[in-house]
DNA sequence: CGCAGTTGTACATTGTATGCATACAATAGG
DNA sequence: CCTATTGTATGCATACAATGTACAACTGCG
């Protein structure tokens, strides 16, 4: 049994629903490429223990990974992570991730971080998947 | 009276609550420029036609702004921006925004759009915030 | 083969949030 | 003043999130 994801955390006390952060932060680990195709991810109720949740809400996020192709769910089996092919990207996908990121940059910027930390966590993250 | 800023636009399919995708959407706007302190913005009856919906529903957005300093509202007068001083970044601001970002990013390789594009987009916005 | 344990799933319940309708309060401008 | 305009407060219908509980499918050991 694979280990669990240590850079998954979840605040539950804020206003985004828990699923959804744990989808948010899952789908980041699996396309940082800390689990391979076969790995087995923790259970539902394991994960949910962990985080302090029910395993339902865990559930319920595994199923909107399973959609979008990163997982395979069977009873009694467990969730095992998939190997992945991207999907046809649609011009709401691409357009949709200017937009959401100028806004994320405005929410930092509401939020005091100075604009040259937000130009160099871009940076580096560009960098990162440019090498790729 | 100022225009109506162009640039929101709303999903009312979207999953996201529609009061807060004027939030962020407007604090985009706000960012960017496009208006200056002393300018008054749409009021809230008068955005809420635009976009369709209620005009309690624009209220909501407007009151999270001001809570964010960026406008004034007051009864019979509308919504003035306001010249807004950047506060002190929380290291949770800081560190919050390097975790949204690869989230972001994953959910868009998720969706197919090509690192490279994602690349890109970073790095255009990252040269435009230095340029200020 | 059987059976106990494990794992994901289904469904009902409860609390909360979203968006709207409606009525109200404060201000502007004649 | 008085009326129109603007943001605000309250109550409601509805939908969603998270949970409690029971169930179905699969594993693995005897």
């Amino acid at each position: 049994m694979a280990n669990n994801p240590r850079t998954l955390r979840i605040d539950l006390a804020s206003p985004r629903p828990v699923y959804e952060q744990i989808v948010s932060g899952l789908r980041a680990v699996l396309v940082a490429g800390e689990f391979e195709p076969g790995d087995q991810l923790p259970t539902v109720r394991q994960l949910a223990v962990d985080l302090g949740v029910h395993h339902n809400t865990v559930a319920e996020s595994y199923r909107v990974l399973a959609e979008e192709g990163w997982l395979d769910l069977r009873r009694g089996r467990g969730a095992v992570v998939l190997d992945r092919r991207d999907p046809r990207p649609t011009t709401e996908a691409k357009q949709g991730f200017g937009r959401r990121l100028e806004e994320l940059v405005a929410k930092a910027i509401t939020d005091g971080v100075p604009r040259s930390a937000l130009a160099d966590q871009m940076a580096a993250l560009a960098k990162k998947l440019g090498k790729t």
